[in-house]
DNA sequence: TTGTCAGGCAAGTGTTCACTTGCCTATGGT
DNA sequence: ACCATAGGCAAGTGAACACTTGCCTGACAA
C-alpha cells in the first residue's frame, strides 16, 4: 500500500536504516543495530529495531531471505520509483530560465 | 528540515492536498476544504484542513500569498527533487536484463 | 544434551499526532 | 456603522506510534 511506503519513510531511525543498506546490501539485524550505534551514536534495542524493519518489510522497502539461523535484509528501492514524480508538475517552459 | 518533509508526507489527507494543488495552484483554504469533501468524501474542519497547510508549510512543499483577507496556496515541488534519488542505487549493468 | 547466538512474540508505557470545539482578528460589502 | 466572510490561536481528547521489558523458538557448536 502506498500508506505503509509514506510510514515507513516519515521515522527518522527507518530512513537511517535504509541510508547503511545502500552502503551495503544483505545486512542482519545485530550489524543494523550495530551502525546505528556506531555511526548514528543512536542506543536502540535489537527489537526496537526488528520492528522499523518489520515496518520497511511492511512497505515493501526491504526484502529478507533466511539462511540457518541469520536473516538478511536487502534493500528494495522499486516503490520509490513512482512516488515522487506524483507531484512533479511538468514545468511550464520559460518558468527556469 | 528534512524530517519535516517527510512528516509532511506522511498523512494521507496532506498527501491529497498536494494532488489538489497540482490540479489548479493557488486555492484557498476554503477551497482546499471543499475540493477535499467533494472529490474525496473527507468531512474535515476547517481548522484541521488549516493545520495540515501548516504542517506542508513548515515543509516548504506549500508557499503561501496574501491578497486582502485571501490567502493563497501554492505547490512547491523543490524539496521533493532529491528526496528519492537518495536511496536509488546505481543499479549494476545487467541486473535489469 | 547443554550452552550460546540470532531472532521472534506480546504486553505495557510515554509521547506524538490528527482532529475538534470555542473564541478572537481582520478584510470587504451594504 | 453593521454584518458576513476568510482566517488564526489555543486548549482538550482519543488514537497511533516508538520503544522497552520479559519470555520463547530455532540453529549451530562443544
Amino acid at each position: 500500500m502506498e500508506e505503509d511506503l509514506f510510514k515507513a519513510l516519515a521515522d527518522p531511525t527507518r530512513r537511517r536504516i535504509l541510508d547503511g543498506l545502500v552502503e551495503r546490501d544483505g545486512q542482519t539485524l545485530f550489524e543494523i543495530c550495530a551502525r546505528l550505534a556506531t555511526d548514528h551514536g543512536l542506543g536502540l534495542t535489537r527489537q526496537a529495531v526488528s520492528q522499523h524493519l518489520a515496518v520497511l518489510e511492511a512497505a515493501d522497502l526491504v526484502r529478507t531471505r533466511r539462511e540457518g539461523r541469520y536473516k538478511f535484509h536487502d534493500l528494495n528501492t522499486e516503490p520509490l520509483e513512482h512516488v515522487v514524480t506524483r507531484w512533479l508538475r511538468p514545468t511550464p517552459p520559460g518558468s527556469t530560465p
